[in-house]
DNA sequence: GCTGCCGATGTAATCGATTACATGATCGGG
DNA sequence: CCCGATCATGTAATCGATTACATCGGCAGC
């Protein structure tokens, strides 16, 4: 493969003149450039940018690391942090953690070989070493979705708790008074924050959450549907279900299908995490959509400003409902 | 950060050594071995992969360019491709070509410049010159998806020919006469042989697919709803739909649903690609499912084996239908 | 016509690893 | 007791770019 030295010599220019055509530099003719574009074109030249970032210190690449690749709210925002970074000439370089703390710190430690220019991280539950001593070091780090509290590390994340209150506010005027949550895990902020938006909402409408109403899975569809099957074997099984993102509600509705339930009839159900399909299902889905794209292009911009080295303070979104059919009780129109 | 020659002067050796150590040589003596590993520990030392690949001229990187990131078909390749590769000690860099020649030649050259290792491409429509000078200069390329008639690169796909017949024999046995096809772009491989299995089908039914019933569209769910509707406008309407893939489904549906018409009562409907929450819809959606992790795997087996300079060759997988309730017309059970 | 400056280009050091080759120590056999 | 083999380690060249500094030619100003 041609390099810059083989150019030089087709051109009869020096590698520093290539060079300077390469970053256009002003300082060289039109006639030189031209001359060198047309070598390069000639031999087929790429630049290598292996060696230019060894000399640089800089790759021109961000690391993105997501919770897990099947969930299509980590698609989304994978996307249009992407096309973010694209839009700013970075690459983005991802790594899929699977919601589990030992992949997620073989990508940071890959990603950090790579020498990516800054990493967002969607972290798993637990802190690790690792991350702990990056974010302390001051490596250009952005959370996303999700933060670790203790840290400071700048976060994008969106907060769902009015959007909560006003699907619980929904549910109870539609007569549902048996609100059972199947939560994300506690140990994660977006599990927690949601948990507790909730009983809180529940409290506000005079409603109290009963300790087995509150279940907490692992945002995946299996806990979705074993928690869903754990609240209908209840004595007194919930007339409606709050799901704490888009798998886990998939989950469920495997389970009350398979159980020839109806929604919301037997069982209303809503779901943290708006997806296309869920315009689709029948009854379709109540849910509280977050602004998935916006996160993603605010991550890259705050990540960007701390690879600048300027201030690069949290961004908290709002989440809004989206009210469909699955709680509908009053006047069910089909 | 640390560098090399500071892990040296840590722990009184020479670079030549903790080198060795980093890449397992055999002759470095445990104590010395130790003791390096304690400086690499003391100093937080992160290997630099861009030296190194400066170097070995190897990067351990491999290229995936896919055509809709937003298509859960192409995210569900990526993923196997990401899992597999991983399992390899590769890592991947991947690009949305968005269906667009630009942006996949930008995402070419851009991996070219990182000098991935091997690229995996699921080409769009247009041979672009680079590509082509790519295949033709022997470049470690494989196709994924799609193939590009004439060019001499190894590709994993899958066939649905066989599991199309099936489905329109399934059609025909459920009393469909008029079917229709909203297919992928012509231009793409895909496009093209999911049409001409499908009207091959036809006839071998002893149907006719008169022009006006099979219509082309570019994968996309916009593309599936304006076909939708122009069908539905027809003087005779179809009373069974084929679409491409899951996006112009999802488009189709949206139509159908518009119109108030009822599934498969009055007009039937099937897919290519089988995604999850074609379970989940009223009524659950007949469709073809293609071995996408097979897919995926395969493809970088077949990549390491191009880099590896072995012989690569193409390999083709069945795509096999699932057979739900969107067509059924005899003893509907609901 | 000379001086000084500026603009275009070249020379060579450098980034951080890998690795061929050199070196020096140790040890066994004759 | 000496020689050569073997093993652990070190020295220095190298990968392909960028860039500080050097050089050279030409032109404006006096």
């Amino acid at each position: 493969m041609a390099r810059i030295k083989d150019v030089a010599a087709h051109a009869g220019v020096s590698v520093a003149t290539v060079s300077r055509v390469l970053n256009d530099h002003p300082s060289v003719t039109d006639d030189t450039r031209r001359r060198v574009h047309d070598a390069m074109a000639a031999l087929n030249y790429v630049p290598n940018a292996v060696a230019r970032s060894l000399r640089t210190t800089a790759t021109r690449t961000l690391g993105l690391i997501i919770g897990d690749i099947l969930n299509p709210f980590f698609t989304e925002l994978a996307r249009s942090v992407e096309d973010e970074a694209r839009r700013e000439g970075f690459t983005v370089v991802m790594g899929n953690a699977d919601e589990r703390a030992d992949e997620q710190d073989h990508y940071v430690r890959t990603l950090l070989e790579q020498r990516v220019d800054g990493l967002l991280i969607c972290p798993t539950a637990e802190l690790t070493p690792l991350v702990q001593q990056l974010a302390e070091a001051g490596a250009p780090l952005v959370f996303l979705d999700r933060t670790i509290d203790g840290l400071d590390v700048p976060c994008v994340r969106s907060d769902g708790s009015a959007a909560i209150t006003e699907l619980v506010k929904h549910l109870h005027e539609q007569g549902h008074r048996h609100i059972a949550l199947a939560s994300g895990p506690s140990t994660l902020s977006t599990g927690r924050e949601r948990t507790r938006a909730f009983t809180d909402a529940l409290s506000a409408a005079g409603l109290t959450a009963p300790p087995e109403y509150v279940r907490y899975g692992d945002f995946r569809e299996g806990s979705g549907r074993s928690i869903t099957a754990e609240l209908l074997d209840l004595p007194t099984p919930p007339d409606a279900i709050f799901f704490g993102d888009n798998l886990m509600t998939l989950g469920g509705l495997e389970e009350i299908r398979a159980r020839k339930l109806r929604i919301p009839r037997d069982v209303a159900v809503a779901s943290f995490d708006d997806v296309t399909w869920f315009r689709h299902i029948e009854p379709p889905i109540t849910a509280i959509a977050q602004p998935t794209a916006e996160m993603g292009r605010r991550a890259v911009q705050l990540l960007l400003r701390r690879v600048r080295h300027q201030p690069a303070p949290s961004a908290v979104l709002p989440a809004r409902l989206v009210i469909r059919q699955s709680c509908q009780r009053k006047g069910i129109m089909r």
